[in-house]
DNA sequence: TTATACTTGTCCAAATTTGGTCAAAGTTAA
DNA sequence: TTAACTTTGACCAAATTTGGACAAGTATAA
């Protein structure tokens, strides 16, 4: 699942339109939109205040985030699995 | 592995001195340095010429070189090798 | 000591990304 | 049809990143 899809679940979940959690958020929706499509990244700041509205952990919310970016750097790439395990051999050496 | 380390591995192998290498990239020693630390990354067209210079595959360099980039976006992250694993899944799934 | 090789901090212009807006177009249900 | 909702494309200023240069500092060996 994407942070795109993740939001919009969770949107409509809450019985919510774009309009309604874009006004929370302060942000347009046609920009909303984007973002559940994975357009668009919301802010880092967001996240927190969307784990306040729907009332969930923040650390999931950040992992998809995260996941979306890492992601976005290696969709169009020949090599992007290979670096994916790369990076996570290193993420998991570097580790204390 | 990292990115920096397989060019100072190559090079050395080679018994380049950095300034030799650098002159071949057309950067100063500095900057050369600071890629073999992993502390700041070569330009993309790079992996190319280094290809060349040591003949090895680009493939291999790119995926360090992707991986150096990845590795960089979740390394200060709770949530980075979550992160790693959802990306993946995407990756996966959306390959035809 | 001196030369050679490497590292590191500071700085910077230019390129790219971010985080949007807005209006028009498309979709859906009544 | 009409209204409400969503999507999309074009555009943009501001923030951030990139890709270095340069000089000073460090390490090592002769």
């Amino acid at each position: 699942m994407t942070f795109g899809q993740k939001i919009r679940q969770l949107r409509e979940e809450a019985g919510m339109k774009q309009r309604e959690l874009a006004t929370k958020l302060d942000i347009g929706e046609g920009f909303l939109s984007k973002a559940e499509n994975d357009q668009k990244l919301l802010k880092r700041e967001d996240l927190k205040k969307l784990s306040e509205v729907f009332k969930i952990e923040l650390s999931g919310l950040e992992t998809l985030w995260l996941a979306n970016k890492v992601y976005d750097l290696i969709k169009d790439e020949n090599q992007g699995l290979n670096a994916l395990k790369v990076a996570e051999e290193q993420a998991k050496y570097v580790r204390k």
